[in-house]
DNA sequence: TATTGTTATACTCTATAACTATA
DNA sequence: TATAGTTATAGAGTATAACAATA
């Protein structure tokens, strides 16, 4: 397409480059999508790190921790927690069984579902991953004091949940 | 690999489908990289609604922010700004160049690098976008109030970058 | 007819290696 | 040789439509 009119470069600035290392964002730093982003990456490489042994990535890990809370969890029931869709779920539930760690059991009152269970080898996995989930989060804030991380927690929560931001315990 | 005995169900619970509804995540809603990501799809989702009309993607609009307070940043610069790969870069400036709201000028002292540039159309968008992201931001924590939307900025801010957490002009 | 799970597909995001042109 | 930018490619993650089995 032909160069139009408005693609003149602005000559305020002589045309030339003028940052060759990295630059500030100050205005970029106000905004709380890219806070957000920037934070998850910083506590998302930890989680990696820290699950890389045992090739646990974080949806599997979320999987994990539903599926011990909630023994015969469905596949719908899943995805709905998890805010995924269900053929994600059905991607999820197969590595998991593949690997030994959670099965499927046809549910008798509706056999169009499953009841989702941890494996014994799942049982012992996800209480290890739990301790080192913990583990990663402390080293991912280690800059932020115990209450200050309570305190961020508390306001995700109630960015992601607005109406249920009032649950019991949270007030310290 | 076979098999192994550790892939039997555990039969403390009856093998069946048990919960048939979105269930609770209380030991995962301690966790802080679930916590973000939620968080973040959530204020990342308000960001697309309200961006769609301009078709403007979350990484094009942090690159037009940095070109505006940076004329003449190179694409090596942009790149450790934004905390992505340089191939992302190219992609990115492409599709910016394409649309007619920046455009490369080559750099004189050193010919492999560009200056990159808004043109009249991109500085005139810029100001419209974030104003958007603004409202934005705004509407996806109406259930925070101004105080606690710049404690969870500062918060953030502490994560990803921790060694340039006391900033001047941060302390109100 | 509606729902659970599934398959297939595609599109975005992201990361890596290899190339070019300059230095 | 080193660096800025580019190309090609592949792997995740995510979303949609269409289908099978069951209700």
């Amino acid at each position: 397409m032909p160069p139009r009119d408005k693609d003149a470069p602005i000559h305020q600035v002589a045309p030339e480059a003028t940052e060759t290392g990295p630059v500030d964002g100050l205005i970029l730093e106000e905004r709380l999508g890219y806070a957000l982003r920037r934070a998850q990456l910083r506590v998302f490489k930890h989680f990696d790190e820290v699950m890389r042994e045992h090739d646990i990535r974080p949806a599997q890990f979320s999987a994990l921790v539903i599926i011990e809370g909630h023994p015969g969890v469905t596949q719908s029931s899943l995805a709905q927690t998890l805010a995924i869709d269900p053929p994600r779920v059905v991607n999820l539930v197969n590595t998991l069984e593949a690997r030994g760690l959670a099965l499927r059991v046809r549910c008798k009152r509706d056999r169009r579902s499953y009841g989702i269970f941890l494996t014994r080898a799942g049982e012992a996995l996800v209480v290890r991953l739990k301790a080192l989930s913990e583990q990663s989060d402390l080293a991912a804030t280690q800059a932020l004091s115990e209450t200050e991380r309570r305190q961020l927690l508390g306001l995700l929560r109630r960015i992601y949940s607005p109406q249920a931001s009032d649950e019991p315990g949270s007030n310290e």
